[in-house]
DNA sequence: TTTTAATCTAATGTG
DNA sequence: CACATTAGATTAAT
């Protein structure tokens, strides 16, 4: 298997990893013309295969569940994790391969803030029909209820936060009087 | 009887599935209103305490008066102006519900792009000290690098589709000949 | 009208 | 599955 060329641009990041704001700062005051210093410069996107740009689909028409695209085994080969622990080799693999946005309409919306309204934790068979009816993959009902619970959640905690300062607030204007 | 009460909370979830989708989605169309699940939105923003946390919400002031090249000029003009109808922007947020417009002085927006220069996917240690140098929210730091990239994104998406296009007028113009 | 800060949320990776 | 983050899309202020 001829896969050690798969790493090579991976490394390009890890091999300088330190720049210090001041250095950042330092470089473009004091040497403003200088500034093209032979650093790869990381923008995944400007790399792309004109041939794995999917064209846009934006919309996904709930009446195509042809549309589903599969994932490819690139990703898996840039998973290739020797010694990481740099963000940017997440997000390098965020950008590739990543599944064109679905936009799910109004009335499947609907449908789904319905059965989240009883049950957050719809099980498999519950997805799967919902799937059925709403002519989505069972995938993306798993995804919504998570991206579902994970908003109820944060609401949640926004508004104990606001409580808990508005408690503060009220105990200062009590002290004062 | 009366213990029984206290686990039927706790059992929501794994409950037998009694709420089928079609009762549920009877449930929807006979009583619209029970959809709005309207969640406390975190708008910190729009609690007009008379104590405020900060001089000017809407335009930052300059970062360093020490180190820095005079460009106060235009900023100074801004702050004038801003303050007649400063009253009246904030309760239209407040009504909006959305956070005042930031404006970055020229100077924060020079030191930013710099950083993006070198790294357009800062941690968050880089970004904090983004925000201590800057007197800038984290937040707004982030948001920033976002829209950033976005921008940058979508630049090189244009180009290419210009590219696209006159590599076809190119085609067209051979065939003629 | 154009640019961009702000918002919302689908998608992705980790643990 | 929760959680943190990112990208895509849109809104609204300049």
């Amino acid at each position: 298997m001829a896969a050690s060329t798969v790493s090579c641009q991976i490394r390009l990041f890890d091999a300088k990893p330190v720049f210090t704001i001041d250095s950042i700062l330092g470089l473009n005051l004091d040497r403003p013309g200088l500034r093209n210093v032979s650093v790869k410069l990381y923008r995944p996107w400007t790399e792309l295969e004109p041939t794995q740009q999917r064209s846009h689909p934006i919309v996904n028409r709930p009446s195509d569940p042809s549309s589903e695209i599969t994932r490819t085994e690139d990703e898996q080969k840039l998973n290739c994790k020797q010694h990481s622990t740099e963000s940017y080799r997440r997000t390098l693999n965020w950008y590739i391969g990543r599944r064109p946005r679905t936009a799910f309409s109004s009335t499947q919306i609907e449908v789904l803030e319905s059965v989240f309204l009883i049950n957050s934790y719809p099980g498999i068979d519950i997805r799967e029909e919902l799937a059925q009816r709403l002519h989505l993959d069972e995938d993306r009902i798993q995804i919504w209820f998570q991206n579902r619970r994970a908003k109820l959640k944060r609401s949640h905690r926004e508004s104990q936060f606001l409580m808990v300062k508005k408690a503060f607030a009220d105990l200062k204007d009590k002290e004062e009087e």
